[in-house]
DNA sequence: GATACGATCTCTAGCGACTAGAGCTTCAAG
DNA sequence: CTTGAAGCTCTAGTCGCTAGAGATCGTATC
């Protein structure tokens, strides 16, 4: 096996200019390249790179999949440290869901207060604008 | 009231170089100066800055900040546009915590199977890795 | 009026994680 | 051997700020 760029894209689902972008920063080590200096590559960089995608599906950021990524080359390693990244990474998602709903909680209420009529009776605008006034008559 | 930019700064909690960030982007008019080229601000600054901090919070893009703020300035137009942008955001916003809440699920699972052992037996790890292997497991 | 000092000024560059484009070269099929 | 897709490098742009350099301004105190 192998590939050039685009097949390794192709299998991973990660974008062509996103892998070369991933070798920029040392996510990836630089492949062999042929005679004419285009990139070649073999099944470890097809794991690596699925190993990339899914974390970065999972939201975790680049810099912790470099944690993860130096970790899962050490197997004799203790797991603490993937495990703290990891419930880390969880806390920090359970905050952003907490945040987001209540932002839909209010943007709920907006919408649902919205007569419909003009904008200088819109409670959307009015809600936006005074911020302190909406707190009053919410909580 | 004459307010240099610390003064709004302090009022309406947006930082000072985010303040003038938001005027060269034109969010902002460029407020009137003083001899010596600092800017002032009077009431309609504060309130319109407050308006975007606000959206702002409530996620809303500068994009959409902008069309809600023309909006208002139209107190006799129909507020079905500013409604549509609201909706829009809030579609967007429950589709955010739907995608969230699959990476908690997903997470939460990865950590609980954690058996804090060595990385070769670390699920988070080995999930991560084969993220196929792991939808066969679990669906 | 002089001085000190914090606030403000403009300008440029950096963040994260890519994405887009220009202008060139290489590879593989026919 | 030609063609055309795919590859190459390099630079710049995205979003919404944030940080820093180095200069100037405004105001309070002496």
């Amino acid at each position: 096996m192998n590939l050039a760029i685009g097949d390794l894209s192709q299998r991973t689902q990660v974008k062509v200019p996103t892998i070369r972008y991933y070798e920029q920063i040392g996510l990836l080590a630089p492949p062999v390249r042929t005679e004419g200096k285009q990139r070649r590559y073999g099944p470890p960089e097809v794991k690596r790179l699925n190993f990339i995608r899914h974390a970065r599906e999972l939201g975790f950021e680049i810099d912790e999949i470099r944690q993860l990524l130096t970790l899962s080359e050490e197997p004799q390693a203790s797991c603490h440290e993937a495990d703290s990244i990891a419930r880390h990474h969880l806390d920090e998602i359970e905050q952003r869901i907490a945040k987001l709903e209540a932002l839909r909680a209010e943007l709920h209420r907006m919408v649902g207060e919205c007569g419909h009529g003009r904008i200088c009776e819109c409670r959307i605008i009015e809600v936006i604008a005074d911020h302190t006034q909406c707190e009053h008559e919410t909580h």
